[in-house]
DNA sequence: ACACTTACGAAACACTCCGTATCGTATCGT
DNA sequence: ACGATACGATACGGAGTGTTTCGTAAGTGT
């Protein structure tokens, strides 16, 4: 018992090795995208079996899940006193995490894949919708947006406009131009109907 | 000559063969996704040899580019009068492509593919957001924008709605709310700031 | 010291798919 | 009739995925 209690017995799993993985496959996906990804040249570029990296995912889809997950931060919403500084910073936090890569941004696009997509959802997508839903909330309890506004639309528009200039045309948005459109949305915020909206997806 | 002036010689091409290889890859592309969709099946389920679909198209990607592109149709764009009702027209044509494969815009996800993306940038994107820029130009002269108004911001906020929405939430977004939109983004519009923007992508 | 358990690398495997090539047939113009 | 082209069927090479097998390494418990 000279390292730590919860041990379990055998051979211990290569931590370091699951990072080179991690690390070398986010650097692959950023040059050849998903399809062009050969999870044999991961092995050998990393220099390990096959074996070890489907140990560790089930699949190529799960390889680059985890991959894109390890790359974006997904840090605190601490209340900034103000709907358009919570919705700065919640926007800029997304920006910040893409531009490590510079870009390489390239690998972003995996986020589509069927075989992807289904697994960030949760873990991304639907985290982060809980966070700006908290930032609406706050802003609607302050008096800065009325009750009933509609949390998806605003919240997607901002979504969209990132992926869309993150991951399509991949032009970088200067701060100026998001507090432009968060200015926008929040003097005229979308509204929310009698309809309900379906949370569809994946 | 008895028929039309420029006959080729040979065997003519079977327009109906290629208007089924479409038809079938389009719906088999909207079932399984872009990855999933193999050529082998798609000339077994039109009860064609590979050898019709690959003279037509250069490979699987030039297949589905031709496949998305004949399902969305871009129509006109008239002048309607006001900057909000040429948007909300320009956007729901959008829409409208989208709807006639009900939730099958699975896809629609396949624009993202690096093999299909490039073909469809010029075709598609580029032409749409031509229109778009007219629509403000036309705007920014009736004087419903001031003349700084950031085009592509402004489009691709609209843009990134629609996307976001289609491709990767699949719900279909209210009428009301895109003009709620519209409204917010030209009530409080984007500015053009002194820095140039790159045109990237793909 | 020994058994047990698990991770590892290497290699071979079955499977699927892509895109090409070949061959004989069908269908058009001249 | 002749040349040109499209077509279906089939075989092929190349590549990739995910599985399996095998011998070895690295830990834990008795």
């Amino acid at each position: 018992m000279t390292s730590e209690s919860t041990e379990k017995a055998g051979r211990p799993t290569d931590e370091d090795l699951t990072r080179r993985i991690l690390t070398t496959a986010g650097e692959m996906l950023g040059e050849r995208g998903y399809q062009a990804l050969s999870v044999e040249q991961v092995a050998k570029a990393v220099g390990c079996g096959k074996t070890a990296i489907y140990r560790r995912y089930a699949d190529k889809g799960a390889l680059v899940a985890e991959v894109l997950r390890s790359q974006v931060e997904i840090g605190a919403m601490p209340d900034r006193g103000s709907i358009r500084a919570d919705l700065l910073e919640h926007v800029l936090q997304n920006q910040r995490n893409q531009e490590l890569s510079p870009e390489q941004s390239h690998g972003l696009r995996a986020m589509f894949e069927p075989d992807v997509f289904p697994t960030l959802w949760d873990s991304f997508f639907q985290h982060r919708r809980r966070q700006g839903v908290e930032i609406i909330d706050r802003a609607i309890s302050r008096g800065e947006l009325p009750e009933d506004v509609h949390h998806d639309i605003l919240l997607d528009t901002i979504a969209g406009l990132t992926l869309y200039r993150q991951s399509v045309k991949r032009i970088h948005i200067d701060e100026r131009h998001f507090v432009d459109i968060i200015d926008a949305l929040v003097s005229t915020p979308p509204r929310r109907f009698a309809d309900a909206d379906e949370q569809a997806s994946p």
